[in-house]
DNA sequence: AAGCTTTCCGGAAACGTTTCCGATATTTTT
DNA sequence: AAAAATATCGGAAACGTTTCCGGAAAGCTT
């Protein structure tokens, strides 16, 4: 038999059954459980990253003390923490954020949530917030929704659960609930919305000038002579398309051009949407002169079509966008557009976040609209 | 006087100084030092996320019943599952990564350095790290070097301190020094390079079809007619550059034509650079009838200049060039390209890591090279 | 020189999980 | 019915930091 791991005696010891593979015993006279390893293989210790353990023992002092040299606390001979630096040195130590992040309940880290980072719009934005962030010592972690609402809530949850300090996010088409957003805010996260906000939330945002920049444009299409302007808009839901849309009805009214709601169309910013648009439109009996796209994608479809079917840009149908890239200036003819730096958009959204995680308690929401500019150039105008 | 903490007397209670702003005493009877707080200010507990502690004293239960509830341990029983999961539901309980990456010792996250994110090409790769990893669970760090070599440090040291699993990288211009990535190598960090990958580090690597994608442009160039054809090369040092510059010369001695050295210029990939070389060429007694780019911006930039001087493309000069973009389809003339698939480069470097993660011990490094296609577009096709 | 202070450091708790060992109650075997 | 096995759970250690409390030596005051 056994011995008994406590008395050492083998002769009250009796099988108790298995426990994860390895036989149980038990001691009467101890009454005492106990197991005995299997084949006690010895583990060669994995070569981890070196913690500040390993610099203490280096030196023959606490961890504490190691910390303290690290973080330079007044608390600390200046002697020793030279030495203490010199061995973390050595050793290559890097300090465990896991670890620190866990210790002090906040991760440095902040969230961003985006439709798709291939699209240059938002590829800009990142850049733009990663400046900012990484200025102010927090590091970054991005998701894509994919448009996809569904996707976009575990993204939130995802962040949650990195415990990230707070969330930029830019909603997706489709969503339309804001219930993930909600219940974050509730718990204390600070979130900023951008560019796709959302009207019922109560956080910071940071937006373009969608109503003025839609209107600058479309007055801009009616003073080159422009009357029957069609509007090629987004999904309904989305607050950005309704502002735009409101700025192009806006312009409309002003200079007493009748709202026509044929040349209203709600596309989801699609490629076949815009031709399906486009279609329609050159079926009217009295066609549009211009088109307005609310997304410059649509509008180099669009552009690339009627090139195909030999109609004159800008002089049968002058065409503006919103948003720009160094492909509307290379396009023939070059598009007209408002145009927004995403990057300021980051930047700025990035900095409004770090302030509401600092200022937790203080902090105010409010809406910080970006200036654009609006950039002219040959496909809307008209040479008589 | 105040009392001692210990025995309650006041008599041999002598003040010691003051730490941190309180007064500290000493109890020469029980031989003890204390303090007194300032001002007990009661703090009001901060609303926190729940933990798995919360959901245990719901219910009653230990945490790590808990734990093994919400990892489907085996060990439990199916009901008291079922209530914890309620609970845990009703509390919104979302695990904390911070702990369980420091408990586990792995953190499920990977690491990406890249120059720029706001290239299409770099996007495009980390859309498709993205869809693999979080397929795979893992969740993704983004670090932008921003073509600068002590940036790129900075980046690994900071994705080390955050105990990503695996990195992801794909080097700067400058980078010439690899000590950085060789550390980690050696500390046991899984590394994956792509694109701009490292000959001299031991690392899986991705990589496009460089050489004979160069060499495919070039073949295509010459059976043009085209007999003196540029390179708008990259660093030297780069080896991606190398790679490309070698394809180029093997096409040419395929057929006889002799290597120029007044036709291959290195440039920065900077826009500048470009439009340096081009300068130099038209200034050439025998000017070059093509002129092919490693990178895509720099034809492009070229081509705009070309238009502007009135050089006729492709028939006084044509163009080719590495990358495809939306762009190179639609600038006028379009520009014959060799496509690579940035998506799937991405797909396929992040593929590789989390396998070089998961089989550490057995993984052997090699070299994956995605293939691309080689589109033929206007601004090649000589008319006769 | 006794009493106070300051300086500098160590021990241990805490952050939220997971997991290694047991400890019971219950069930199954012999 | 005693012995052995199983099913479920709890306690505590461990992950790597930071920080709260002290402890002890050395320096300053009267």
């Amino acid at each position: 038999m056994i011995a008994c791991k406590k008395c050492g005696k083998e002769e009250d010891v009796v099988r108790s059954g298995f426990v994860r593979g390895s036989q149980r015993l038990y001691c009467k006279t101890c009454e005492i459980y106990f197991s005995i390893k299997p084949a006690n293989q010895l583990v060669s210790k994995t070569p981890h990253q070196t913690t500040i353990v390993d610099v203490a023992k280096v030196l023959g002092v606490s961890p504490s003390t190691v910390s303290r040299a690290l973080n330079n606390s007044s608390e600390i001979n200046e002697y020793t923490r030279q030495e203490i630096i010199k061995v973390a040195n050595e050793l290559d130590y890097r300090p465990n954020l896991l670890a620190k992040s866990l210790n002090r309940g906040k991760s440095h880290t902040i969230g961003v949530i985006i439709p798709d980072i291939q699209r240059p719009f938002f590829a800009g934005v990142v850049a733009g917030i990663q400046k900012i962030a990484s200025e102010a010592g927090y590091r970054v972690m991005i998701c894509q929704s994919n448009e996809s609402h569904y996707t976009e809530i575990l993204n939130v949850q995802a962040l949650v659960a990195s415990r990230v300090d707070g969330l930029l996010i830019s909603h997706t088409k489709e969503t339309n609930s804001f219930e993930h957003v909600k219940l974050q805010l509730k718990k204390g996260l600070p979130i900023v919305h951008f560019d796709r906000v959302c009207g019922e939330v109560d956080t910071a945002k940071v937006i373009q000038e969608d109503f003025s920049g839609s209107f600058a444009l479309v007055e801009h299409l009616i003073q080159q002579g422009c009357t029957r302007i069609a509007v090629c808009a987004g999904p309904k839901d989305l607050l950005i398309s309704e502002n735009r849309l409101n700025g192009y009805k806006a312009a409309l009214v002003k200079y007493g051009i009748p709202i026509d709601e044929e040349l209203i169309f709600h596309s989801n910013f699609r490629e076949a949407d815009s031709l399906i648009a486009l279609a329609r439109w050159l079926d009217l009996s009295k066609k549009p002169d211009a088109i307005f796209a609310l997304h410059y994608g649509n509008a180099i479809e669009m552009m690339v079509e009627l090139k195909q079917k030999g109609i004159k840009i800008p002089n049968e149908i002058a065409l503006a966008a919103f948003g720009d890239d160094l492909l509307a200036s290379l396009i023939e003819p070059s598009l007209t557009v408002f145009y927004q730096s995403a990057y300021t958009i980051g930047q700025e959204a990035a900095s409004i976040l770090i302030d509401n995680i600092i200022n937790k308690e203080t902090f105010i929401p409010f809406t910080k609209t970006i200036k654009g500019e609006l950039i002219i150039r040959r496909s809307s105008k008209k040479t008589s």
